[in-house]
RNA sequence: GAUUCCGUAGCUCAGCAGGUAGAGCAUUACACUUUUAAUGUAAGGGUCCUGGGUUCGAAUCCCAGCGGGAUCACCA
């Protein structure tokens, strides 16, 4: 078995044995010892000079200019970008001229980790750098690095935009290209300021199944898989609502959970078989609630993120300052189709959706039908964030019915941007009411609906024992994330998305 | 799943009326002790995605496959 190597792999290879006949380990198991990052020397160096005139650091090599007898070299580490100024006579004050003519200049490449000593200073050219002592190979790459230069107004030459190579190999996607790991590090400040806000709300994180034998919480294909000790199938979760439902049975009165979800359905920009959903659940609330606490969490987290309450999608600038509008699915689909639905069967919905050259299947009930015209005609209208308030009853089997209104609930969605970023409602605590909701699910699956839910009859049983009334909210965090680092690609904001395996030829 | 575009050096790309491949950066060598897309001179580097077909001859034309993007369908 050869691996086949390029011209610039076979080099650094050699370039590895040669860094071992003279003694050096190019992958040294010892400790290096850092003091300061690029970041902290960018930031404080000028008013604080005296403090850097004994720096450790370490990073990536990512340029080299030779000069001869002096070199610059640019390192990347975690934090940022930053000069170094490697002298011949300063890294090699006596007569051994080794280190700098052999082991920086023949045996250091671009995308080799390196630690150095110095102190920093300001170039003439004003640029702050550090003027190297010593140096020492932490880690030698022996694949080359693709080379990114960017101009002095900004223009990047050469930038690997490939999204096949990107989203494979995201660890050279990361290192080159730094407003990649900026969006990835804006997903966690998103995650962690909507964790801070629900902890100081006095809700209780929780982990649940991923591994369930019957799939709730949501209408959707999963993926199976099977536990060899107990002999039964297993699903990958869909949704964890059943769970943490079961929680606020068992006497929590906030639980929150962000969850990896799996769905067996089609890939495309804005679906990857796995995702992440931010659910939580609080007793003693309703969905009116809800909005009003939804709407809040999300000003802070755009607040935390930005420092003001607008972002950027796109070509359109959106507002997350609360109060968000609420408009009820009706009124959303008068007001964008002239059909009054609120009174209609489902023969009268097939003949509007025929009407409005909506595509329906046979299987559809009335709340699909619903939920067709107003995804086809209503929601990419929801550019500044709206909630669109109660729904359906068929479309929703987990949701309490609406305090006034017959044959809806008390749900509501976010649209933002034309997309559903949350769904949320006022739980469905009546076990009795819950039991028949299920019993419905099981008509629609005989129609031939395979995504209509499982009866899960513990969950009956816990609901059976009390539920008190609860307030409940999905937020997809991949879909939240794309809205707030202006993403068009799911794949953007998943580290490792799903890919068609690469087909390697065995030698 | 459907339609459509794409796959050439480590990276970005050119090459296509069919004649066994080019540029810039990267790499190698030399010069240069504050440069910054460093510069100058020279050199090396390719199963042109894979497999078939047409042809004297295919990176180029045709067919199939693999991978990716975009649009659509389903969904969050």
């Amino acid at each position: 078995m050869s691996q086949h190597l390029s011209e610039q792999e076979l080099l650094r290879r050699q370039k590895l044995a040669e860094l071992q006949q003279l003694g050096i380990n190019p992958y040294p198991a010892d400790e290096f010892k850092i003091n300061v990052n690029a970041l902290d020397i960018k930031e404080n160096y000028e008013r604080d000079k005296l403090n850097y005139k004994d720096v450790s650091i370490a990073g990536r090599v990512m340029s080299i200019r030779d000069m001869g007898k002096a070199c610059f070299a640019v390192i990347q580490d975690s934090t940022a970008r930053i000069q170094i100024y490697i002298r011949k006579d300063d890294i090699c004050p006596t007569d051994d001229k080794t280190l700098y003519d052999v082991v920086w200049k023949k045996l250091t490449d671009i995308g080799d980790i390196i630690g150095i000593e110095g102190y920093v200073f300001t170039t003439k050219t004003g640029e702050i750098s550090i003027h190297t002592t010593s140096f020492k190979i932490l880690s030698k790459a022996l694949k080359p690095l693709p080379i990114v230069k960017t101009d002095e107004s900004g223009n990047s030459f050469d930038e690997v935009s490939d999204p096949e190579f990107r989203y494979r190999q995201r660890y050279v996607d990361l290192i080159i290209n730094p407003q990649v790991r900026d969006t990835f590090k804006k997903r966690t400040q998103i995650v962690n300021s909507i964790r801070n806000t629900l902890n100081n709300a006095g809700l209780l994180e929780v982990e649940t199944p991923i591994l369930q034998s019957i799939p709730g919480g949501a209408t959707a294909r999963p993926f199976i898989t099977h536990h060899n000790a107990l002999n039964i199938p297993l699903y990958l979760r869909i949704a964890n609502e059943l769970y943490l439902k079961r929680l606020i049975v068992g006497g929590f009165d906030g639980v929150y959970e962000f969850a990896k979800d799996f769905r067996n359905e089609g890939m495309d920009r804005t679906h990857n078989p796995e995702f992440t959903v931010l659910e939580f659940y609080v007793a003693y609330k309703d969905y009116n609630w809800m909005m009003k606490f939804s709407e809040e969490l999300l000003e802070k987290v755009v607040l935390d993120l930005y420092g003001k309450t607008t972002v950027t999608v796109g070509d359109k600038e959106i507002d997350f300052a609360a109060p968000f509008k609420r408009v009820t699915m009706y009124d959303a689909i008068k007001e964008h189709t002239g059909v009054d639905i609120s009174n209609l069967d489902e023969e009268g919905l097939r003949k509007v959706c025929k009407d409005l050259n909506i595509h329906v299947e046979a299987s559809m009930g009335k709340g699909k039908l619903i939920d067709e015209i107003f995804g086809a005609k209503c929601e990419g209208n929801y550019i500044q964030p709206t909630f669109i308030t109660d729904y359906p009853v068929e479309m929703s089997p987990l949701t309490k019915k609406h305090r006034t209104n017959a044959g809806l609930v008390e749900r509501f969605e976010l649209m933002v941007n034309g997309k559903e970023i949350a769904n949320a409602y006022s739980e469905l605590n009546d076990p009795i009411d819950q039991r028949e909701r299920f019993e419905e699910q099981l008509k629609l699956q005989e129609r031939g609906d395979d995504e209509a839910m499982f009866i899960d009859h513990d969950f009956l049983r816990a609901l059976e024992y009390g539920m008190p009334p609860t307030a409940g909210i999905g937020i997809g965090i991949d879909r939240l994330t794309m809205m707030l680092t202006n993403n068009a690609a799911i794949q953007e904001v998943l580290f490792f998305p799903q890919m068609r395996p690469e087909h390697k030829a065995e030698d």
